[in-house]
DNA sequence: TCTGGGGTCCTAGGACCC
DNA sequence: TCTGGGGTCCTAGGACCC
């Protein structure tokens, strides 16, 4: 496929979370809600029917916004933010807790109608996906409006498409329209409508790598085509600065990977108040048990071992650290896990207040395909 | 009482091996 | 007797993404 020939298209669902319980709770449609809230924002039925709401200015916690409706981030109040910060820009704002089981359901529905359409699928979490439409021989336009349709008529629900000649343009264009929009752009269109975009746009170009291009006076996609080559090389390195060479030209090879393996399972929690090593010691343990065991657990479910077990930890300063060990065989066993794990805690400075714990299991291998142990394994030993 | 949880990829140094 | 040179694995940290 001459690469140029490319087209992919960039599936994102509008305001995924937020769209989802609005289908829940349709009253609330039109109002500024915000997703993050733990259980105990569960609205309240009443006797009459009606429901009693959870609001912003009432919350109290450590939780950050998931996802906003469109009238919340009006208001500023954006993925990411504190909820205790977004509640000072939208108190009378509705909060509502986090429900992934829902979410993950409708991922699979929206998924599942894409791929009746076009099954050449690159997941990208929850609420997006990238897919190959290059083998379309009909118009893509009309391939989009389909996909759009068999969307919606799946999950009542809007999502925005971006159709481009790589997977790089294609992500900006989804959001050039965004809600419910449909964008295609052509090699043409570049310097009209991309060039203009904050580098920021750019996925791959995160906050850090924004403000030292800023501070080299690159602001725009445009600024970062024209720069020159040696001023970028001075400051990001070889391989990273090349790459922004390429992407501000609009250039970009990846392929759609239909499939990928995983390389590590994890489970963190963030305490409701920071934990101290010693004052704390029972706690803790019981924290951390508990994750080794939900880990177990994740790992059993999809059929995984690893053989690297590591922890990471958030000093109350939210300075982190991690350690890991790589065991001679792999496992999923929590016991082993949560053995491992305390002997990388051991290496740790455990003399500061933590507001967070987590675990984590990679190299991973199928369990299924775990080699026996050889059965002479013994006779070989030497002086045994 | 700012700042979640689950991931990926990259870099870089040291160990170890041939 | 001014110190090769690859290759892989392990570990730690950091940027970035959804």
């Amino acid at each position: 496929m001459q690469s140029d020939r490319r087209r992919i298209a960039h599936i994102d669902m509008d305001a995924f979370y937020a769209s989802v319980e609005l289908l829940r709770y349709p009253e609330l449609r039109g109002q500024p809600v915000v997703i993050g809230g733990g259980s105990a924002t569960r609205p309240v039925e009443l006797p009459d029917g009606t429901r009693q709401y959870f609001r912003m200015r009432d919350y109290a916690g450590r939780g950050v916004v998931t996802t906003s409706t469109y009238e919340a981030r009006a208001l500023g109040v954006f993925s990411a933010m504190g909820i205790m910060k977004a509640a000072q820009l939208a108190p009378d704002a509705i909060l509502l807790p986090t429900d992934f089981e829902a979410y993950r359901k409708y991922s699979r529905m929206f998924k599942e109608a894409v791929a009746g359409i076009a099954p050449q699928i690159e997941d990208r979490g929850i609420d997006e996906i990238y897919v190959d439409l290059s083998a379309w021989h009909d118009d893509v336009e009309d391939v989009a409006r389909r996909i759009k349709e068999a969307v919606h008529a799946a999950t009542s629900l809007t999502c925005s498409i971006g159709v481009a000649p790589n997977k790089m343009l294609a992500k900006i264009s989804s959001e050039l329209d965004k809600p419910n929009g449909l964008t295609i752009l052509t090699r043409d269109d570049i310097e009209r409508r991309i060039w203009p975009l904050a580098a920021r746009k750019i996925n791959g170009i995160g906050p850090k790598a924004a403000e030292k291009l800023a501070a080299l006076g690159i602001e725009t996609v445009a600024d970062l085509a024209q720069a020159q080559p040696e001023l970028l090389r001075a400051h990001f390195g070889r391989s990273y600065s090349e790459w922004l060479g390429r992407v501000a030209q609009g250039i970009d090879e990846r392929p759609v990977q239909t499939y990928s393996e995983p390389k590590s399972i994890s489970r963190e929690t963030t305490f409701e108040r920071d934990l101290h090593a010693r004052a704390d010691r029972a706690r803790l343990s019981e924290i951390f048990t508990a994750l080794c065991v939900r880990l177990a657990d994740d790992l059993k479910r999809k059929g995984y071992v690893g053989r690297t077990i590591g922890i990471k930890l958030k000093y109350a300063d939210f300075r982190g650290v991690t350690r890991d060990v790589t065991l001679p065989e792999p496992t999923g066993d929590a016991a082993v896990i949560r053995q491992a794990a305390g002997e990388c805690l051991k290496r740790v400075p455990l003399d500061k207040k933590l507001r967070l714990l987590g675990v984590r299991v990679g190299t991973l291998t199928h369990k299924d395909e775990l080699a026996t142990a050889p059965v002479a394994a013994q006779a070989e030993l030497p002086f045994s």
